[in-house]
DNA sequence: CGGAATCCGTAACGATACTG
DNA sequence: CAGTATCGTTACGGATTCCG
């Protein structure tokens, strides 16, 4: 029994490309595994792949195979994986207000650095 | 120039233990060291204050050290640290909603395998 | 009491090559 | 086009010991 459930969602989050995925497959609503790629900078197939999968297994994408030459597989949201959009755009928003504050304290900690 | 600050967010809450170490300090607004480790079990000294000197280099928590022998030493949440409560919040409530979905997943695939 | 230092195992990630 | 397979590296976390 767990108190605190954030982990559930922090899990599915978890993985250095999942929401960028996300990103892209909430905005596009549909794409292919090579436009996918293609918008997603610096991935590789097999990360693409590996987390595609996981975001699969945990019923948040939804991966359709059409059974032809050249192949062609498609992936959306699935009904649950849009549950996730307010979330996504919460933390989004929470980022943008306080990048700035990063930001902030980035410099301080360089001052420090030069009056050390 | 990134177009996605979920990063952002997630960049704060990723770590095995950040979650909750946040968890325990919004519930109890001031913490000792030892205290907060006991509040977590399975934590190490180690990873408790690694990741409390990354919440607290991100301005999320504030250290406070008493200069007494024996040490003292007091973690609470910052200003800005608090302004991730209705995020960690809503983390929570999806988690929660979802956890039953989630066993659903765990029940399929375990009848894949019996069919397999 | 509240750490720091060290060593170690694993899992995540990355680069490259190959395939139906 | 949409992947596997293999290998190497790095980062994360865990266990233990030592310290003011």
């Amino acid at each position: 029994m767990e108190i605190c459930k954030v982990d559930t969602a922090l899990e599915i989050l978890m993985g250095k490309w999942k929401h960028r995925i996300l990103f892209e497959l909430t905005t596009n609503d549909v794409m292919r595994f090579n436009e996918l790629k293609r918008s997603i900078p610096g991935i590789t197939q097999k990360m693409l792949t590996a987390q595609l999968r996981e975001l699969e297994h945990h019923d948040i994408v939804i991966r359709k195979v059409y059974a032809q030459i050249p192949p062609k597989v498609e992936y959306s949201m699935t009904e649950y994986g849009n549950s996730l959009q307010p979330l996504l755009a919460a933390m989004h928003d929470w980022g943008s207000k306080h990048a700035e504050h990063l930001k902030q304290i980035e410099k301080n900690a360089a001052l420090e650095q030069n009056n050390a």
